[in-house]
DNA sequence: ATTATAATTAACTAAATAGTTAGTTTAGGA
DNA sequence: TCCTAAACTAACTATTTAGTTAATTATAAT
């Protein structure tokens, strides 16, 4: 029944409960205590595969910005013009970020705070997306395909709108039901990410490239 | 030397040092002690005041919401067509969150973790600015001067961005320093608004109006 | 001046917290 | 079969935490 033991799935299992209550609650507002009886597991062996709760918390983070880089870097490889580029940046951000939900709120929650909670050698994964789809921007433009192109913010408008899109998931039907308002609460993700390429295209284009 | 008691004074004092460090560390990473030595007052009065931490936190961001909300209000007002309304949208709100930084990384958090630090009363902030928003689109969307709207995701692409641009101003530093890469630091409030205006009029606008 | 009340303080409690330690169990290779 | 190192446990410590309490000081009206 799987009950032998077996490191790599203890530590999957730590890392995979840590991740769904650091993005609920932030890394101050979950214990250690809490985190291990959640996996049933012994707290110290926690400290025994990853030191400390900081080290835990940065395997965390980079293990999902890690496979979502991967991930875009991978089906990016399809894309023939610039435009096919950012279509994929953008889908594959949110097909990754809608189906792993805690990607959004520990996001949102490290560039708020100004990733105080990441050591210098780690926010590597944040730069790592930007770089790409600045990338992206900045050789679409050189080819006349955008114009225009300020890199970061077009980079916050893209995964800040996915992203908050996201995490409110509970708090935009929490307002439908009290306002007679839409906020998109049968959307999904293709809906999302088709809407905002049409929209940045529509921002950036110049030719169709 | 303003030593004598007055009530008002100890209350700002309180609710100025604790927005300034739940901005920071959120509302799990600070310490009620700590909140009361730097603001330079006895812990009790905290409780005198504000009952618990939570009633605190609620007080801070209420505070914080309620003067964006009132100043976008009172600024509007000058507006006469739909895309004036949302060039004044867009400009107070940057306006006011350049002001004060402390709003963008209180809004991230809030809305990265669900607003569970928020009680259902007390998200009425959020959906007031919102609904400010998506009045002002719906209605230039009839006069045929927006169009295709979606007024959720308009509204985190604009507040998003803005909000992800000033909390970030840290961080993009780290990153200008480590790589060869514009990420607009040298940017304010003034230039971040009016380029998000320009892309944004470009992407909803049909005629002009 | 007296008094009631609002503002303030220091010292406290009980629970929760991150992290440790010393010892025990298990699997797999010699 | 025995031995060793890795995997695991229970019980502990020292600190920090939110919140309380009872007593004290200042203020402003009577």
């Amino acid at each position: 029944m799987g009950k032998a033991r077996d490191s790599k799935r203890t530590q999957k299992n730590i890392i995979d409960t840590a991740m769904k209550f650091f993005a609920r609650d932030g890394f101050d507002g979950v214990s250690v205590d809490l985190i291990a009886k959640e996996a049933d597991i012994n707290k110290a062996m926690i400290y025994y595969y990853f030191k400390n709760k900081a080290k835990l918390y940065e395997k965390v983070v980079n293990t999902l910005l890690d496979e979502i880089y991967k991930q875009i870097v991978e089906d990016i490889k399809k894309a023939e013009k610039p435009r096919d580029e950012l279509r994929i940046f953008i889908e594959t951000f949110c097909d990754f970020a809608w189906n792993n939900p805690y990607l959004s709120s520990l996001m949102l929650a490290e560039l708020g705070n100004g990733a105080k909670n990441l050591p210098d050698d780690m926010f590597v994964g944040l730069k790592q997306i930007f770089l790409l789809l600045s990338d992206i921007l900045k050789r679409g433009e050189k080819k006349g395909c955008f114009f225009d192109v300020e890199p970061i913010i077009i980079h916050f408008m893209i995964t800040g709108t996915i992203n908050l899109f996201i995490s409110t998931k509970n708090l935009r039907q929490r307002v439908a039901k009290e306002l007679d308002v839409d906020v998109c609460n049968d959307c999904d993700e293709k809906e999302l990410s088709s809407y905002l390429y049409k929209k940045i295209v529509k921002m950036l284009g110049e030719k169709p490239c």
